[in-house]
DNA sequence: CGGCCTTTGAAGTAA
DNA sequence: TTACTTCAAAGGCCG
């Protein structure tokens, strides 16, 4: 029953929010709905923009509820906690979606249909049935494509149902991409990230709901699917590809010294508790990425001293910017918990105050492990006043920085952003705010 | 034309 | 049990 997670897993926010008997009215969201903006995150650290406008004190206009259109809002009034605790939500009333009763959202694009009804009272719970092409086209599933097992046996495709986050994402995507003159998904993808952390608890429940219902309706539309079918396709391709070329040897930190070993480690690697890159070779050159194919290291060798370390993190990916002890260090005060879409970002020409504190000057007493740790990852955190990696133009670990002389954008290998797309930081005023009066480090060129 | 980028969350896999 | 990885969407970009 739980096959999706429908009631969730032990712990997970589901899971409570599906066996406690209380209503949800007044008791807290799920556990990941409440961490702070950089939450706690196993799998990427504190997470930073690279796109140097988005983040949330970037945008004037306004975060959470607002974000919404007035039928989303309307619709959310209909997700009301009682409801959303309905003990048998499959047997509840027919109901409208709530976004795909807007004709202005995009969610459930493949549904022509404004007009058409939420999906979920269509197959009460417990009945599983064939699915009708219209809750094909509800789930986004066409079936066009098919993905070979690992027997090698040819299955139609059907897509993984979408999180919470990406029902918000392509609920929010055309309007943001309209808002900030961007096309580029992954430029818009940042801001959204952001957006949704600012967005309200209740507001986020309702994409969570959403997504529950998804994953409920998922699983009686195609009972017999598991995220197992869809995973590894894509991998084994490029497991294929690098098989025959240099990384086959290549071994993980972790895997080559084990966790009682971890002074061997690659610092990034024991900064973030895993491994970032793969080593090859005693002197770590021709470190490629840690996922194997999503990390891009941007100097083409790597030489492991500290400067060329932090150049490396703070260009690689924006989650390896800082170390998850970080994250261990924020404490429930101090943390930025989610800025509620008021005083924090009522000020779009100041950053909020999670972009304002440095993690390491929030630290509790250190090992001297530790404190090497902490000044590694320092220096590109130098100043407390100072945002992260990616917010400041004018950072040289930016990998969107502008020139102080030129005004313009430069780049690094690692970003294949064309600047021609992504809006001036300093034309575009809805998505850019003036840099900190913090005066620049001074540029390496 | 396939894959990358970029985000978060769910779920699979490996240690 | 924990840590890590993959895949969902999207569309411009690049080799």
């Amino acid at each position: 029953m739980d096959k999706v997670g429908l009631g969730g897993r032990p712990g997970s926010p589901l899971f409570s929010l599906y066996h406690n008997s209380q209503p949800y009215l007044g008791q807290p969201p799920p556990a990941h709905m409440g961490i702070s903006p950089y939450h706690l995150d196993s799998k990427a650290g504190l997470r930073s923009p690279v796109y140097p406008f988005a983040t949330s004190s970037q945008y004037p206009y306004s975060l959470g509820a607002a974000d919404l259109t007035a039928a989303q809002m309307a619709a959310a009034s209909w997700l009301s906690p009682n409801r959303l605790m309905h003990p048998h939500p499959g047997l509840s009333p027919p109901l409208t979606h709530p976004l795909v009763a807007s004709p202005k959202t995009e969610l459930y694009s493949t549904n022509n249909d404004p007009h058409s009804l939420f999906p979920y009272h269509l197959t009460p719970i417990g009945s599983p049935r064939h699915p009708s092409m219209d809750q094909k086209q509800v789930l986004g599933q066409s079936h066009k494509s098919t993905i070979e097992t690992k027997n090698g046996e040819k299955k139609p495709n059907i897509k993984k149902p979408l999180n919470a986050f990406m029902l918000y994402m392509k609920a929010n995507r055309a309007k943001v991409g309209a808002e900030c003159m961007l096309k580029e998904s992954a430029a818009i993808n940042q801001i959204l990230g952001r957006k949704w952390h600012a967005l309200s608890k209740d507001e986020q429940f309702k994409y969570y709901e959403i997504a529950r219902k998804e994953r409920q309706l998922h699983m009686q539309m195609y009972p017999e699917w598991n995220a197992r079918d869809n995973y590894g396709a894509m991998k084994r391709k490029k497991r294929k590809k690098e098989k025959t070329g240099d990384g086959a040897n290549m071994k993980k930190c972790r895997a080559r010294y084990s966790l009682d070993q971890q002074n061997q480690w690659c610092k990034p690697c024991r900064l973030k508790k895993k491994c970032i890159r793969y080593m090859e070779g005693e002197d770590g050159d021709d470190a490629v990425s840690g996922s194997g194919e999503s990390h891009e290291m941007t100097t083409d060798s790597l030489d492991y001293n500290d400067v060329d370390e932090l150049k490396d993190m703070s260009l690689s990916s924006p989650s390896t910017y800082l170390g998850h002890r970080d994250h261990q260090m924020l404490s429930p005060t101090s943390s930025p918990h989610l800025p509620s879409p008021g005083p924090s970002l009522a000020s779009p020409s100041e950053p909020p105050s999670f972009l304002m504190h440095s993690p390491s000057s929030l630290a509790s007493p250190l090992s001297p492990e530790d404190e090497r740790d902490q000044q590694f990852h320092q220096i590109p955190q130098q100043s407390p006043l100072r945002p992260p990696v990616g917010t400041n133009p004018h950072d040289i670990n930016n990998p969107l920085s502008v020139n102080q002389l030129t005004g313009q954008c430069t780049t690094t290998k690692s970003m294949k952003v064309s600047h021609s797309t992504l809006p001036d930081p300093y034309t575009t005023p809805l998505c850019w705010t003036p840099p900190l009066s913090q005066p620049p480090p001074p540029s390496p060129h």
